[in-house]
DNA sequence: CAATTATATGAACTATTATTCATATAAACG
DNA sequence: CGTTTATATGAATAATAGTTCATATAATTG
């Protein structure tokens, strides 16, 4: 079974930068759609499909209360996951691409 | 500077299957684009649009010797991160959620 | 029950990304 | 030199993913 394909859609999906917001959210605590929506200002529907995006990589999971859904990361190893990578790419100056590009066309 | 825009290019830089392949072997040890391409079985132009994208990423950096250019990791931490990921996911079983699509694709 | 609130969903559209193909460059070698 | 080998590149296309919009569902409240 193509292992590689999880591992590499797994990282896709953490690798978008509204869904990185949430789970950077999430990591701090759970939280329903609405909050979530309301702290990123963006549409609940856009929300909502990048939830579902997350919850079908069993990234987060979902506990309904009442009219509320609220989520989670499915483990907290996760957000030391993020952290290690965003510390990482930061030190070793990762992802300076675009500089990079204007300093090779200014030459 | 949208930090969160960079580490997502990042996460999703290393998540398409056949990068993560490419970085695997270069965990292992520098290696020369011909050589990449014949263990992967890949036309040489992708590798090395890969090689390209990686290398936009600061993810890999290249040496040349001869006609041959060498690839290797920018850092060691690189294949700890991956491999963190991998383990992390296959102990959550995440991501196994995708079996429906690996038969819809039949590959 | 009707109205309101919270969330989800699907279709259409748009944007991004991956792949192929043809070709370019550049080193090595007879 | 001309030829072969190794790698890179750009344009075109194909595939995938993100966003919006309209609407659906389902819980809550008066």
């Amino acid at each position: 079974m193509p292992i590689i394909e999880d591992q590499a859609r797994f990282l896709r999906c953490i690798g978008e930068p509204t869904r990185l917001q949430i789970l950077k959210l999430l990591a701090e605590s759970e939280r329903c759609v609405g909050v979530l929506t309301r702290l990123l200002n963006k549409e609940q529907s856009l929300i909502s499909h990048h939830l579902r995006a997350l919850k079908e990589c069993n990234i987060v999971t979902e506990r309904q209360e009442g009219q509320k859904v609220y989520y989670k990361l499915t483990d907290a190893r996760l957000a030391g996951l993020i952290i290690d990578c965003e510390a990482l790419m930061n030190e070793l100056l990762l992802c300076k691409c675009k500089e990079l590009n204007y300093e090779r066309k200014g030459n």
